[in-house]
DNA sequence: GCAATACGTCAACATGGCTGACATAAAATC
DNA sequence: GATTTTATGTCAGCCATGTTGACGTATTGC
């Protein structure tokens, strides 16, 4: 970033600064195809910060674990398994890989590093021995809190400077740009408050 | 995810889903360290909520952009500088490594392949001549916008269901989750509304 | 003139994705 | 009971994108 003072400026040049403010304002215009000709720039604008807004966030929010973790030798792939296994313990192999939408050959390299070096625990399923159900040791338990108190003090922070409202407003955008289904299921696990399709 | 179903429900096993609504509920509270038995634990169920919301939207946000430019033998890398420099026009490269945070040599290998395959252009700085001054060439404008097309219709599908209101919501704990210095460059370049730090 | 700066490049390596092919055990079905 | 399907694992190789370290070249600025 530095000094970007972009001496194109176009979209917004128009309008002011402010008048971004006034996002979703045309209830019907904004919802239906056929806007005008001003809030589809004001929309875009508004977009394109919505876009940069997530890179931002999750390149910051990513950092501090990353370079946590790069210390033991392990990745970030390491830890959303960890992640993943501490909060829902017993988790079957294919729900994780359903999780990270990665191929399960890509999870067993990860997956078998943490269970070689004692972080994660493995356990035939009761009524279906197939499965593998994982769960973290306590190393592993010991571990993703580490990693987790740092991102809570990052996430805790903005959260509480932001203020409930504004996390209720991040909470159902989020839940927007997720996959209906995982918004679904996300909304069972936790409780669904008014979310994006109304309650 | 599928059926996951907590065998064990740590945590926030005492208070109902609905309780958990209540976030940052106790205002002085949770701003200070000393927090009660309760609060604590709801604290950190509502950070962890928040952090999946970012995995998963991040993880569906990337999705659509990263199959459509695979298609072009593009991948994400290429996407986030035609983004960026479409963005601002005239953008120095040091400018670039910054706002991605990798090493001049990651860049190279990917801005090589732009300028190279003709989605942008260098030009040598007016006042330093050092400096390549880059920007998108018709050929680029054209790819970034229909990725662009792609994540518009994604994004503003969720800040419609969500609301003015939530957006300004999700603008704010998506600024707080931000290093602070490009947090406040991005608040001088677009309106600064009320951000985290109050104005 | 010389040091610092902006940028580029070569080489080697690590991480974490991917595909394809094949293996095994247990469950489910005919 | 034999067969098929499912859940999982594994080997092998490839690709994208990140890293470090070393070095080269203009150009700027003191």
């Amino acid at each position: 970033m530095a000094d970007i003072k972009s001496p194109e400026s176009r979209s917004n040049s128009v309008f002011s600064v402010t008048d971004a403010n006034r996002h979703t304002s045309p209830p019907a215009a904004t919802a239906s195809p056929k806007v005008a000709a001003n809030p589809l720039f004001l929309r875009e604008e508004e977009i394109r910060q919505g876009i940069e807004l997530l890179f931002y966030a999750y390149r910051d929010f990513t950092a501090e674990a990353d370079a946590f973790l790069d210390k033991l030798g392990l990745g970030r792939a390491h830890h959303r398994c960890l992640y993943f296994i501490g909060r829902n313990p017993g988790l079957k192999v294919s729900d994780l890989l359903a999780i990270l939408r990665i191929t399960k050959q890509s999870l067993s390299r990860v997956l078998g590093d943490l269970i070689e070096q004692g972080y994660v625990e493995q356990a035939p399923g009761l009524r279906d021995r197939r499965q593998r159900l994982l769960s973290l040791t306590e190393k592993g338990a010991g571990l993703e809190r580490d990693v987790f108190e740092l991102q809570r003090s990052l996430i805790a922070r903005a959260f509480r400077d932001s203020g409930a409202e504004a996390v209720d407003g991040f909470r159902q955008v989020m839940l927007g740009i997720m996959e209906p289904g995982d918004r679904t299921k996300f909304l069972q696990r936790h409780g669904r408050r008014k979310g994006p399709q109304g309650v």
